[in-house]
DNA sequence: AATCTATATGCGAAAGAATCTCATTTTTAT
DNA sequence: ATAAAAATGAGATTCTTTCGCATATAGATT
């Protein structure tokens, strides 16, 4: 159930935070920028102002219901927050997105962070390149 | 010296080219926006384009002499290739920069591509959070 | 159910970053 | 010194995101 989602965050709950929500529980693109979450909705027939999807989200995010994340290029994008952390491989070529979790990795960033008596709040980390689709792999 | 860098470059070598380069070989700010760069050759008596430093460090990115670095929030930053790669903390309250490398990183990110089939051509790690500074640490 | 008040929305304007256009200048080859 | 090609500077333009404000709506109160 999603208006329990609001309210838990200390939302109101709206229509544009409802269909946003449900959007992005339903939609098959996880990873999407606010300008796509906007044209999704306007072909819904939902009639939302893209800065209302941009003002939603940047509250979603605050709320810890969805993660931004800035990939190279262009917009920001957006994916629900299903707990587990993860990070993201990114198809130059098709801009398909991969995600997944390494432990060592992780191990070592906190490990490396601590050595410099740094407090990580967050980080990014993205690898780029060329995914297994054959049009993106021969040049 | 660096015309050579610039004719090894395939560039002309033009007074914009120079005196950008000359910056980034001198200054203390190892991470600079273009905006920085355009500032700090205004005050140094240079007339030289904000159009221009962008153009000059994409063709310098694209020659190898620089990185571009986007972190979160601001505008992009530049930093003369020294060779060695490296990534990135950031503070999120002063915005210091701290450079480290970590092979066992570097590793897991190529076992990691390669059991997805997927061809690394460069990526980007930053861990954001509070550096030692005790102003930056206690909140 | 009707009313009230705070909050949210939609729209257009605005801001910020980076790129583009094009007339003029500079570089480099001749 | 001359000419052709390339680079520059200034401003316009694009693109993404945020802001301001009049109107609409949610949720609390009668
Ligand atoms: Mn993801
Ligand atoms: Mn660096
Ligand atoms: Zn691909
Ligand atoms: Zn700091």
């Amino acid at each position: 159930m999603e208006t329990a989602d609001l309210k838990k965050a200390g939302l109101k709950v709206t229509l544009p935070r409802m269909k946003i929500l449900e959007l992005l529980e339903a939609t098959q693109e996880r990873h999407q920028s606010a300008e796509d979450i906007y044209k999704a909705l306007l072909e819904a027939g939902e009639e939302i102002g893209l800065a209302t999807v941009y003002r939603v989200l940047t509250q979603f995010e605050g709320a810890g219901l969805v993660n931004r994340h800035h990939f190279e290029g262009g917009q920001a994008v957006f994916e629900l927050n299903q707990g587990g952390h993860h990070d993201h491989m990114v198809c130059l070529k098709c801009g398909k997105v991969t995600e997944f979790m390494d432990e060592i990795i992780e191990d070592r960033q906190n490990k490396i962070a601590a050595e410099h008596n740094f407090v990580i709040t967050e980080h990014s980390m993205i690898l780029y390149g060329h995914c297994t689709d054959p049009e993106c792999q021969n040049h």
